[in-house]
DNA sequence: CATGAATGAGTTTTCATTCAT
DNA sequence: AATGAATGAAAACTCATTCAT
């Protein structure tokens, strides 16, 4: 599983090889049939498996942050730290979207439904945020999107820079942007 | 051409045939072979010629507009309907940038070049902004790479939901949320 | 392997269709190339173990002969047989030849190499004849040539006739030929 | 004609192609199948026009010979000469022979009978050396043969060779042995 | 349970030949 | 007469999948 990880990140769904994932994996290529019925069927256990995690170690982190603005670095610092972590990850992840273009209702049904968990983490935050009047009243679903967005550009420039940049600085100006968008307004004590 | 793109758009670069896009393109599949060496490259031939269109509409719509709040505006809309005309072309630029995970580093830079032309057009804006002192002091590049992000994401969402949202509605959106972040502070006078 | 040597022989490397030898050894194209790892490659084993045969059996023949003449007879006449019942590795044998003119220095070594081994068979014992006295003082690797010449026009010529001639007759000649040429002087004495 | 020996003899009958032969000769593709009805017309029109120019030079040189020994030498070195001025007949002239195992009954008379043309300028010269008594009494046609094969022996050697050896000493090489099995005897005068 | 040899459909690419201009 | 764009059959090679051991 983790061998189908690395070779499906590494070389796209389509370059990867059965021959490949057996011989990353110490098994007989036959062995592999005996618990996924096909290549496709160990690639999506493998992406659901990452996706799983992925939104495992978000809710973790940003539910443990103390404030609306410490749930957004959160979310974005856990995110391009896992993907600078599982490089051949994103690889899938963008693929997977790329796919869908042409994908069945069903399998976009089935990937919305997983990317909107990831995001449902963020989104729970902001509905509270903007009950608590801690935010100001913007639809919090679409805040949520709108810092998913950002993340995965961010994530994206990361791993395809020539030169690695420094993450901290490019969470930070997320982070301060959709902050100046999303904070209450001030103005009762500013005037 | 254009046949080349519908059906790398649609099936992705790994599962068009070389006979899929003959017969789309009424021709004998040896006739391709005249005109472009390679599958890969007849596949760079239509990936180079969409993004070259993007960015001429792009550039035309962004320059026309009056205010920077306008220009966001243009820009977002611009490549929402771009793409929604185009839906094949959306699934080569996504597949483009997974493929770049492993790609070598001159392919990378020329990927890389290809979008950051793509954010020039909104930079230049920005820049010329925060110096006539109609936008906040911030990074142009970073506001533009901001902007970028989140029309791609609204871009996929757009494509891939079931039922064709209102595009509109998603443009201001995101236009308010970074007008939010990047309009000039509020001078006290003005209120 | 006996199927790829009969189909590279009757047709040739070009003609020679990786489906017909598959289709001559009753395997699948596919299994092919687990053991070989292109058409090249399976031609060339073809072609090495004839060559190492055609050397083992020259090199019995000519070692167990009692004269120089027995020697020359018995290289002469292994060979016309060996070809005669390989006719189709004739072929890959002369073609082989046709293909060094436009060859790489390395591929030209190793074929020399190859043929310089079949020489050396008969060289060998006309350097001992020539040491012995019971042959004139010519260079041993030429007259080696000489035959090795020699018998190709003599098999060419056979397997090209239109009736099958008789080989023990040019054989005969052959060796009379060359033999007219090596044999010691004749010293006075014996007349 | 001249460019399709030049690329039949450099690339071999399969690697040549009618783009690179129509290219050589400076007129357009189809513009060949005016005077030749397809690939294998123009390659054996060339082949023919080259063993004409053979025969011819090689009549020429022999019947200007003044001794039998000297036709032998004017038979080998215009022969060597011949071939390394026009490698890339000799390519033609190796293939062709190769290609003969597979071929038709008519097509191996034809051959034969080109190849045939080339010994007898030999042969007629051996005749009458016979009748003169210039000769031993030996078969004039299987000399001519022998003739012929070491001097295809040699000009192989010759093209082949990795640095290019003394042709003068071969061809000395080639006509003493022959002579020395040859000449007539020398028993009455020489006891 | 595990293996890995065998399969053969499917893909890209080449090139002799034709034919409308 | 000459052209050269278009053709499409053919060929090498790949790889997911199966199944006898």
């Amino acid at each position: 599983m983790r061998s189908a990880r690395h070779v499906f990140g590494s070389k796209g769904f389509e370059h990867a090889t059965m021959d490949a994932i057996a011989r990353e994996a110490d098994v007989a290529k036959g062995t592999i049939y005996l618990y996924y019925s096909s290549k496709q069927a160990i690639y999506e256990a493998a992406f659901r498996s990452c996706m799983a995690e992925l939104e495992q170690v978000t809710r973790e982190n940003v539910t443990a942050a103390g404030s609306v603005q410490d749930a957004i670095a959160a979310f974005v610092e856990t995110r391009v730290t896992f993907f600078q972590e599982r490089r051949d990850f994103f690889r899938m992840y963008i693929d997977e979207i790329g796919s869908q273009v042409a994908a069945s209702r069903q399998r976009r049904s089935a990937c919305a439904a997983l990317l909107g968990r990831q995001m449902q983490v963020l989104e729970d935050v902001f509905r509270k945020a903007v009950q608590d009047g801690t935010m100001r009243e913007i639809d919090p679903a679409a805040a949520a999107r709108a810092v998913f967005d950002l993340t995965r550009g961010l994530v994206a420039r990361e791993l395809l820079a020539q030169e690695h940049a420094d993450p901290a600085h490019d969470v930070t100006l997320v982070t301060d942007l959709i902050w100046a968008g999303l904070k209450p307004a001030r103005r009762k004590h500013t005037q």
